[in-house]
DNA sequence: TCACAGCTTGCGCAAGGACGCAAGTGGCTC
DNA sequence: GAGCCACTTGCGTCCTTGCGCAAGCTGTGA
């Protein structure tokens, strides 16, 4: 016995959590910054203006969201744009916000 | 002199404040609901199966992020969208949600 | 004016999010 | 191995959110 919603609701709960995800002005500008190319968690950081454990813990929203992507170089980690669909979202989101 | 990033942060700032609106399946619940036509509070939250005041507590975020607009009609408040734009926002993210 | 229906608002609580700081992990070089 | 760099994780704190419940409007009709 399915609890009634499941499915749709299920369906609502993931775009929530990718709602979320860009539910924050620095997540917002990582993605921004990570519409150019791959970039280091120091290097997002610098763009964002913030710390680099906060920085992290804001990647890995993003990352739990899916919308990005990570590749470990030597000591480095990169980050990526995991969907360009997710800047046409933001755009979107932006003209409406006007 | 302005903080260094007024503007983009406004603009950031604004931007997240929809997403935010958007991160809550409830309230997706009432998009979906709201695409059809206007309804009011009550026929909302049947739909979406919570109470009174806890729609109308979403209703407000939904207002506040300029979402949606209500019409008022004797007794009643109906509710529907601001901006169909909003319903093409929602597709999009629940396509990368896959 | 009274009673009622439809919404909104206030309050208290529990859960979650953002941040700073400190500590831990993994890879590089010497 | 020692030391260092880049990043992640844990912890404590403060602020915000979602919810249920009760109380307050506001309009309708008797």
């Amino acid at each position: 016995m399915t609890d009634a919603t499941t499915d749709q609701d299920v369906e609502r709960q993931r775009t929530a959590v990718i709602a979320r995800a860009l539910a924050d002005p620095k997540r917002l500008c990582v993605l921004e910054s990570l519409s150019e190319g791959e970039l280091s968690v120091s290097d997002l950081s610098v763009c964002v203006g913030c710390q680099v454990p906060n920085m992290s813990q804001h990647l890995a929203v993003l990352r739990a969201a899916g919308l990005v992507h990570s590749r470990r170089e030597g000591s480095t980690v990169y980050y990526r744009l995991a969907d360009p669909r997710i800047l046409e979202a933001y755009r979107l989101i932006q003209m409406i916000a006007h």
